[in-house]
DNA sequence: GGGCCGTGTTAACGATGATTAACGTGGCGG
DNA sequence: CCGCCACGTTAATCATCGTTAACACGGCCC
C-alpha cells in the first residue's frame, strides 16, 4: 500500500497526483492545463515531465489507484467480517463511504473520466471497478437472496451512485457534519437494498 | 419559447442539440470538437455558427434547457397530485426516472458540466436546479416530518445520485429491461428515503 | 572536489481547435 | 427575372496546450 515507508521522493508525486485529482475533478481532465497541476505544487509547467510521463499518465495512476484502494479495502473487509452477511454488507458501505467523504475529488475522477484513459488503462481500470462491483453484488445477495442477479447489479450500481453524491453538495453548513452524514449515507444505503429486496420480482 | 410552433427551422438546432449532448455525456465538453458535432449531423465544422454563437452557447442551452425542463415538469407533478403528500413523492420520483432513463446524455451533462458555462448561465441553471431541490425537500418533508430539513436535503441529493446512477450501466442484456428498471428505482429511492426517516436525529 | 543525478527553469515546437472571412447556392417573394 | 436570405463550404487566423530541448544548480558518493 502507499504508506510502505517513510519513502521521501514519493512525496511529491503523491503531492502532484493530489492537486492533479483535485483539478480534474473540479474542470475536468481536458479543462486543466499542466502549467496549472504545476503551480498548484510550486512547480512551474514541464517540470511535472520529471516525475510522469504525461498529463495522461497522472489520470492513469489515480484511477487505478483509486479503483485498487477500492477492491482492496473490500476485499479485505470481506475478509475481516468473515462469515457475517449483514456485517460484511454494513463494512463494505461504511468503507465507500468513509472513501467518499474523505476523498471526494478521487470518488468524482473515478467515475468521470475513465474514457480519456489509454485502451489498457481503461481495461485495466474497468477489471478492477468490475470486481469490486461482484463484492458488492455478492454481499448484497448474501444479505437478500431474493434479489435476483440483475436486480443485485443494478441496485448496487444505484447505491454506488447515491454514496458518490456527496461531492455535489453545496460547501457551507446547509447540511449534517461529516459524522452525521455518514451516518445518514449508511442508512440510505441500506434502506434502498431493503426496498430494493421487498417486493422484488414479485 | 422554443415549443412555440410547428417552427420548420427548429428542426435543425434541436438536431444539433440531441448531437451535441450525447458527444459531450460521453467525451466531455473539452473532448469533443466543433467538427464532430458538425460531422454528426451531417454538415461540417464551422457551419454550426449559423445556428448557435459558439460552442459554449450549445452547451448553455442545453443545461438552461434540462434545468429548465426538470422543474417545469417537477412543478405540474406537485400541483396535479395536489394535497396527496405520499402521491406527490412518488410523481417527482417517476418523472425523474423516466427524464433519468429516457435522457441519458442530459441527466449526465446535467451534474457534470456546470462549471463550464458563463457566469450568468452558471447562475440560472444553478438557480432553476436549486428550485427543483426544494421542491422535493417539501415533498420529503411533507412524508417524512421527522426529517429535518438538512437531512431532507441532502438525501435529496442523495437519491438524486442514485436515479441518475443509470448512464453508468454496462449496455448489454445483465440488466433489467426499461420498466423494471423503473419500478426498481423506485423502489430504492423510497427505501432510501423511508430509512432516512427511519432513526433520524434519534 | 569532481562528476553524476534529481529536479527545475525558460524557450521553442507542433498539433489541435474554436472562431472568422470569403465565397457559393438554391428557393422564394416582389 | 432579381435579389435577398437561409444555410453551407473551405481556407485562414489566433490562441492554447502538451511535449521536448537546452540549460542550470545543489547534494552526495567516491
Amino acid at each position: 500500500m502507499s504508506t510502505s515507508a517513510s519513502a521521501p521522493s514519493t512525496s511529491r508525486r503523491e503531492q502532484i497526483l493530489k492537486e492533479a485529482a483535485r483539478l480534474f475533478a473540479d474542470r475536468g481532465f481536458h479543462g486543466v492545463g499542466v502549467d496549472e497541476i504545476g503551480a498548484a505544487v510550486g512547480i512551474s509547467g514541464p517540470g511535472l515531465y520529471r516525475h510522469f510521463a504525461g498529463k495522461d499518465a497522472m489520470l492513469a495512476e489515480l484511477l487505478v489507484g483509486i479503483s485498487g484502494q477500492l477492491l482492496t479495502g473490500g476485499k479485505r473487509r470481506v475478509a475481516e467480517a468473515d462469515g457475517a452477511p449483514e456485517v460484511v454488507l454494513d463494512s463494505l458501505i461504511e468503507g465507500h463511504i468513509d472513501f467518499a467523504l474523505d476523498d471526494r475529488p478521487l470518488i468524482t475522477l473515478h467515475d468521470r473520466e475513465l474514457d480519456r484513459l489509454r485502451d489498457s488503462d481503461r481495461k485495466l481500470v474497468r477489471q478492477l471497478q468490475r470486481q469490486y462491483v461482484e463484492l458488492w453484488v455478492a454481499a448484497v445477495r448474501e444479505v437478500y437472496p431474493e434479489l435476483i442477479e440483475a436486480e443485485a447489479r443494478a441496485s448496487v450500481h444505484a447505491v454506488f451512485g447515491l454514496l458518490n453524491s456527496t461531492p455535489h453538495l453545496g460547501r457551507p453548513g446547509a447540511l449534517p457534519g461529516r459524522d452525521a452524514m455518514a451516518a445518514l449515507l449508511h442508512r440510505l444505503a441500506r434502506g434502498a437494498f431493503t426496498a430494493a429486496a421487498a417486493t422484488a420480482t414479485a
